[in-house]
DNA sequence: GTTGTAGCGCTACAGCTGTTCATATAGGAG
DNA sequence: CTCCTATATGAACAGCTGTAGCGCTACAAC
């Protein structure tokens, strides 16, 4: 009888050891979305967090810039997808760019320590983070489709979707930083960003009042 | 002969104890700027940099988030100072109003860590940074401003003020947080916000052609 | 059954941290 | 002169960190 008492929690079967480093990926994730920042993070507090030893999880990062960077490239798969889901399920050009955008805020809501670590770490001037760059793209193309549709004013749609994803946002980091603040409602401040900077007129949203104000 | 050998780098006189202190938040500064955050900044580091012993610091702050804490407000007071020279230098309600908001860029293009540190440590979740609303009253009033004098059209304010606020506060926190990618000069996209935000034509931008595009 | 190895743990090291307590010293007040 | 206090230091504690080296064990292949 091997002596049980507390067990090394179970090994992973051969040809199975990348459980361990989902397990690993999944519990960074949890942690850096509770500190709100990277360097508050410890490799031996992830391990800790899932009863591992310290030193497993070299055996599949090299060190801790590596797991926190893996961290977040799986944390802006999450992003990205929940914003094509909700983009795909919009009708119509205008639809799609303010449900995108508007899923830009609600994640960022609902996970506002990701958000800041994706943002704000100091890991975008450490290492390559560049598959970032996707979301300037999405913002884009959604811009474009607007003014393909003639439902917007023609214009530089890159120079448009950098004004748009600049100032939301900076409205989503504001009530990420200072939570406590009383901030009015995300949804109708997109779409006063959306009428002023893209042109469009949110035609879905609750008060279409709102978009006749210039 | 007092045994010199490396001194205790002469202690200040009598009832002049608050030059330390201010070398201290000086230091506390400088370390913050270069490190972009406040997690990694300790008292120790602080002390060291200006050749201190450590425990001194608790003479004049009872613990490291006080230290930090006091060394953002002054950092707060030197912005605001910035932007309200920068204000009163300008005339005219549009150009005041364009070049407070210009000055927080060039202020945060100066101190990237500063502005990380004041806008992003979670500091502001733990701590009481008020004095931080300032900012909003600043930049609401020189929109009122341009209002009253009917440069830009009429509405509300606080809530244009806002979103102007959250726009360049957006645009500054994307190129402090990835200074490498290939970012259009932020001249320009403020004056594009302005124009499109508030309602406002920049008439001593560098082309007036940029405002006529809606 | 033997062996190789994937998967993981233990121990240890050197270094850092915030903070406390007791101590020293210089210089003005009396 | 003496004394007191503002100004600062030093040693120490308990705790944390990233990482290296070595050891163990269960399973698949032979």
């Amino acid at each position: 009888m091997p002596p049980t008492g507390r067990q090394q929690r179970g090994r992973n079967p051969r040809g199975e050891g990348n459980r361990l480093r989902e397990e690993i990926i999944a519990a960074t994730l949890r942690l850096l979305d509770e500190l709100g920042g990277d360097q508050a993070l410890s490799l031996r507090a992830v391990a800790r967090d899932i009863e591992v030893a310290a030193t497993s999880v070299y055996l599949h990062f090299p060190d801790r810039d590596a797991l926190v960077l893996a961290a977040l490239e799986r944390c802006h798969q999450d992003l990205m997808l929940a914003v094509q889901r909700a983009e795909t399920a919009a009708e119509g050009p205008v639809a799609r760019l303010r449900a995108g955008t508007l899923t830009l805020g609600t994640w960022a809501h609902d996970h506002p320590g990701l958000y800041k670590v994706l943002h704000e770490s100091t890991l975008n001037q450490r290492a390559d983070m560049r598959f970032k760059e996707e979301l300037a793209l999405t913002t884009t193309a959604a811009v474009r489709r607007c003014m393909d549709a003639g439902l917007a004013p023609r214009d530089d749609a890159a120079v448009v979707a950098l004004d748009l994803r600049a100032a939301v946002h900076g409205a989503v980091s504001m009530r990420v930083n200072q939570p406590d603040l009383p901030w009015p409602p995300l949804e109708e401040q997109v779409d006063r960003l959306l009428t002023k900077l893209v042109g469009v007129a949110p035609e879905d949203s609750a008060d279409p009042r709102s978009a006749a104000g210039r």
